[in-house]
DNA sequence: ACGCGTTATATCTTTCAAAATATAACGCGA
DNA sequence: TCGCGTTATATTTTGAAAGATATAACGCGT
């Protein structure tokens, strides 16, 4: 038993893992979702209502992902049939992959050092 | 050399790691330094000065901080010698240390990410 | 030509956390 | 007893991020 984090075992590690830019962040846990969704969806709009987040704002995160990446990862067309939409480039489905098995890797890495606490 | 992450290396994986009660945060990098800092000075308010924080945010942290805890990590005395002073008990003592290492675990976690973009 | 739903963009408003400010209490030493 | 620097706590102010609102442009289908 260890005597700072004893009792119930009611502390756990926690922590946010992103990768980033020389300017800005690049990709984040909440950047990563609306790229699953705008792929699930066909649309930054949709993506975003199903996020609770406005479609703004949205924008700005694709805009600042497609600024940042040496391809873009969402391609859009504004107008056309049904309006328009948007679709996950090559490139964002490698970045979504890729950024998945690091999520993954990080949960593994809380995991074992919640462990620790009280070993 | 990676298609995704190429070119001069501008991308690295970065985050933030805490340890976290049923309700508040309990420790993090911020709350760490206050901690070393408390040790060093022998006083909240010259940690919070160093660390261009306010009195009260300082405070604030270490009443959640010893609040959470078994045992309080700070000591404090209001008045007495030199208008009194703040000392890590040795909880306190043991959970900055504790935290230093997971800290420095997810400083090698960080690096092996960043290390992976470009492999 | 017009309507539709979307992307694209600017601007205004709100919210909320951080900071600033103020005040009291404490207890030793001069 | 008074001053000092600290802890302890409440209240006010500020500022930046988030959200809301508004408008234009786009291009296919009817």
């Amino acid at each position: 038993m260890h005597e700072l984090f004893a009792e119930n075992q009611p502390f756990r590690a926690n922590g946010r893992l992103w990768v980033e830019g020389p300017a800005d962040r690049f990709l984040g846990i909440g950047r990563l979702e609306l790229l699953e969704r705008i792929a699930a969806t066909g649309s930054i709009s949709r993506a975003a209502k199903e996020m609770g987040m406005s479609y703004k704002k949205a924008w700005d995160l694709v805009s600042s992902m497609n600024a940042q990446a040496r391809q873009p990862l969402v391609g859009t067309q504004a107008g056309g049939a049904h309006g328009g939409g948007a679709v996950l480039t090559e490139a964002g489905a490698q970045a979504v992959a890729e950024f998945q098995a690091m999520q993954a890797r990080f949960a593994q890495f809380l995991a074992d050092e919640t462990a620790r606490l009280y070993q």
